[in-house]
DNA sequence: ATTGTTGATTTTGTCGGACATTATGTGCAA
DNA sequence: TTGCACATAATGTCCGACAAAATCAACAAT
């Protein structure tokens, strides 16, 4: 065992990290939790590296423990931290099984982004196969509408995202069920985490643009086939590119 | 608005839930999940109901409120409940995007079970379609060995729901994606939870036994097409089991 | 009578302190 | 060198107190 290579072991001089930023009085849990992930990316620690102790971390954020506790206390029930009795808190070795939460657990294995590709896309086409099964008439126009918008955001040099987003969360809503558009999103959410931070989040899909007008179409007139097609062909690009960025990053 | 029929309300003169198990002391975290579960169906909370405040809860269950709101963190980070300063902590109407925990999620709202089933069933297909691309020898030997034991487990009239389970897990195993294990799984958890409490377990699934040897073989050999219709069609099976339970149900 | 306002109350949020519990490590003795 | 007792450091737990905020009740104003 003995654990190798503790970058931050005495070097603390009980005013190192001070310069850290301290938070302002309302600051939400949420807010705890974010500077404690950009400790551990500044730090650059690794799983199974230990995390500061609670009471070195209260002061060097300037709250109090019981606040800490509670952002911890978080983070171990969705697997992410391990809290030991003198050991400390340590980043998990592997995520429990009945306990997921994708943005963190992608950040600790970078490597993912396949992986979690592969998740998402039968998910989306299951998702765009019940939207064209069950999209009511409300639902094929809000589609029509989203990608027309889109389009037109397209042809524009701005950032078209947002709207990408929009017309994909007016699928998950015509699907029906609920679950796909949380699980999806929450997929999506880690993903960009993941991959904006250390890839300069190149635009990605743009080439996949041009296929939404009819994928939107063939939703509205209830062709699942083709939807179903289409939509597995803009993960297929997606999946492409995804390689490719990896390929030109491990140069 | 003006919430209706809450039937905690004042009728709890400081003794009356006085006869709850008060927790030994050396328990866990999750005991007082627990505690908490039974609390809320005995009382039959719904969603958007209040819970007691935490120094109640502190005192019904004899530990300290530090436990109790580390316990009620761990469910506000899974968005099981939400909290407010005076409205007290409630039983979250709606499950935030970026959270998600099927368990209890499901426990909440019982007629999501054909959803859940819904999402399931293309990360099962896609599990199996990756296992037969990319199972080792190992997997595969493992996968038949499990199958062998199902089997045999069958034949006989003891429970073949675990040996099932090990089986559907080599397949995880063999495709090579752990997110895939860690979703179904999962979900899968959720569901039977949801799913034995009120509907008192009758064995689903029992007619898709038969189907599951092919379904090796056909992992085995990579035969891809093969095993993903096998998979489809288990699955429609226990779709239509589910939905006659649901009607037998609702008489 | 309805509406707006003000104030009291309740409940969670946060802090600090204290002690228990438990790995970890250290030093002494055999 | 090995083994054991003890010191130490970190989380776990409890308590008490106050802050903050949402709700409710009473009251005033239109």
């Amino acid at each position: 065992m003995t654990q190798p290579t503790n970058p931050n072991q005495q070097t603390q001089t009980q005013a190192a990290g001070e310069t850290l930023a301290i938070l302002p009085p309302g600051s939400t849990s949420r807010d705890v939790l974010d500077a404690l992930s950009r400790m551990i990316d500044r730090e650059g620690l690794r799983i199974g590296d230990r995390l500061p102790p609670e009471v070195d971390i209260a002061r060097r954020l300037g709250i109090g423990r019981a606040k800490v506790r509670e952002a911890l206390t978080s983070w171990q029930s969705m697997g992410i931290v391990v809290r030991n009795k003198k050991a400390g808190t340590r980043l998990a070795a592997e995520v429990a099984a009945n306990a997921i939460h994708l943005p963190v657990t992608m950040k600790l294995e970078a490597e993912s982004l396949l992986r979690t590709h592969a998740v998402r896309r039968p998910l989306e086409v299951e998702a765009v196969r019940l939207a064209a099964r069950n999209r009511s008439p409300q639902d094929a126009a809000i589609i029509t509408t989203r990608v027309s918008e889109l389009m037109q955001v397209y042809g524009s040099n701005t950032d078209w995202r947002p709207a990408d987003d929009l017309f994909h969360r007016a699928i998950y809503e015509a699907c029906g069920n609920p679950l796909f558009g949380q699980l999806i999103q929450q997929i999506q959410q880690g993903f960009k985490e993941v991959y904006e931070a250390p890839l300069g989040k190149p635009h990605l899909g743009h080439e996949t643009i041009p296929l939404h007008p009819p994928l939107a179409q063939a939703i509205a007139e209830g062709n699942e086939a083709e939807a179903t097609r289409l939509m597995d062909e803009i993960l297929s690009i997606v999946e492409a590119e995804i390689r490719q960025v990896l390929e030109t990053k491990n140069d």
